[in-house]
Formats: C-alpha cells, structure tokens, sequence
DNA sequence: GTGAACCTTCCCATCATAGTAAGGTCAACA
DNA sequence: TGTTGACCTTACTATGATGGGAAGGTTCAC
C-alpha cells in the first residue's frame, strides 16, 4: 500500500506520516524497490489510532506517550486514565480562557452603537484598558463589576 | 526611555517590540546616538493598545487593522463593531470545538475503571474510533448518543 | 512510448513568542 | 581611570502541527 493510499484510508496526509516518520512516531516504514514506502493493516492501525488522538486535541508527545501504554500488554488503565484527565483539564481551561475572551470583547462589543460615528468604547478599552466604558450608558445591562483580572492569557496559540 | 523600560512600562517585552518594529506594527523607534531605542508616551500607549488587544485574543494582523481605525479620526465603529463582532465568534467555534473535546474525553475517561488492569475503554476508543465503549458499563450515566460527529476539529493551534 | 498520477527528498512558511550568542553602551562605584 | 554589572544591539534558532512547493524518479493504463 503506497503512501497515498495509506493516507486516504488512515485520515492522515501522506505529509503527515512522512513526518511522523521523521519524529519517530510512527516506525520507518517497509520501502520497495523503487523506494516507495509500503504500508501495511498494523501501519493502518496505528495511524488510525494517532488520528483518533489527534481529533481529541492530544499532542504528538502525548500520543507518542499513549502508544507506548496501547502496545504494552501490561499496562495500567490507571496510567491512561491520568493522562486523559490531565488533557481533559488542559482543553477545559483553554476554553475557559477562550470564553473569557469572549465573554469581555462581546460586552464591549455591545455597548458600541456601531452608527458610523467614531466614538467607539471598543477602541477606547483597547486604549485604555479599562473594561466597556459604555459611551452611551443603557439604562440597563452594563455590567456592574469584572470577574476575571485579565492578566497574561494567552490561549490559542 | 529604554527598549526595557519601554517594555515595563507596556506590558509588552523587549523581545515582542522589536518584533512588532520589525513588522510595521509599531513605527521604528527613534535611536539615540548609541543606537539604543528611545520610546515616549505615544510609543507606550501604542504599545499598550496592543497587549490590550492581544489580551482579548486578536491576531497581530487584526490588531494592525484595529490600529489603522485608532489612529483614523474618521472612522466608523461600525467597522471596529464588525471586527469585534467576527472575533468574538471565533473565540467562541474555538471553546465549543475545545469543549467538544474535552466532553468526549471526558466520557472515555470516566468509563474507564482505573483499577489498574490494561483493558481501558480511551485506549479502545482511541484504536477504533468508536465512542465510549464503557467495557464495564455502569448501570446509569451511559451516553446514549453523539451529538458532535467529530470530524477533523483542529483548534488550539 | 507517452502522459498522468503518483512517489521521493529537501526546503520554506505559518503564528506569536522565547532563547542564545557575540558584541557594544551606560551608570555607578572604587 | 578602570571595572563591573545591567542593559542594549543584531542575528540566528526553536517551538508545534501542518501545508506548499520544487526537482526529479516510478508506476500504470492507454
């Protein structure tokens, strides 16, 4: 099986295994004569599996972590079970952050008119970061106080 | 004023200013006779409007357009509303994608016994693809369907 | 035998940030 | 005056996961 067609079957770009190859994540794949890498139902197997890992957000050196315990016949579930909770935590903070974000540039978002005049509390807040000015006060719905100190997050890297 | 004052002052490093000189994002400094960078009060405030936005998660080519806006006395809040606005639905698709993950794995992790056996519905999961298959499933708080086809997600790039 | 579709390796780009190395400057203090 | 330590300069490298491309070899069907 050629690398393209290892490819289109695993979900994984024949860029991708050459470089899983390269990090020593994935073995040196059998070659052919002619040099072509050859693929076979375990290399497919094991794609599949890095995959897989890789939708649920794990980084490679994670995966390369939760290979070893998949083709170890004695491992502890305990040992898997810890690695997924510790990313579990991981994405929940991530978006945690992310929401943060949200939730503080959606209010400012709301408090400007948006009535193609300049004033704009948006801009002022990236001026002076203070949180929504609200440049024309509503009567209602402007946040009394701010939760998160917004300090150094930096998430989406 | 000093690169690291400057960079004190701002709550932007050293490093990161002169990258931003390097890219437009901030005009180059003036210099003294040594070379050394000389910032003043507009500098900072450049800069400032810079970790702000950082801070809520723009990209530097965004923040360049936030800039543009800033330094324009005519422009329109409705185009800084309309940045705004896209942004703010982007830091959005990036948590709902980051909690679809967490949740599915979240699920894997709490099928999994963690008694200390190598049978491990994640590892399963991982291998197959499929969903939680709950090895030993519990008599309640089974998921009974997927809501999120999972497809090829890709987020905290 | 020819052309299209594939493969190979190698290099470069992304994005925002940090590290390091080699050398120049400044300020304080003996 | 000399020294020392903290600072500055440029330039190169790295990160993590992925994509793009060039230059050249292979395979297969027509």
């Amino acid at each position: 099986m050629n690398i393209g067609q290892a490819a289109r079957a695993s979900g994984v770009s024949a860029k991708m295994i050459r470089h899983y190859e390269s990090i020593g994540l994935v073995p040196p794949a059998d070659r052919r004569d002619s040099g072509y890498r050859d693929y076979g139902a375990a290399d497919l197997h094991r794609l599949g599996f890095i995959r897989h890992a890789r939708d649920l957000g794990f980084s490679l050196e994670r995966i390369r972590v939760l290979l070893g315990l998949w083709s170890d016949p004695g491992r502890s579930n305990a040992d898997v079970k810890a690695i997924a909770r510790a990313h579990v935590r991981e994405l929940e903070d991530r978006a945690r952050q992310l929401n943060e974000m949200a939730d503080a540039l959606r209010t400012l978002a709301d408090a400007c008119d948006g009535d193609g005049r300049p004033d704009c509390p948006i801009i002022a807040s990236l001026e002076t970061g203070a949180d929504a000015p609200a440049c024309h006060p509503k009567p209602a719905a402007t946040a009394p106080a701010r939760s998160a100190p917004r300090g150094k997050v930096r998430v989406g890297r």
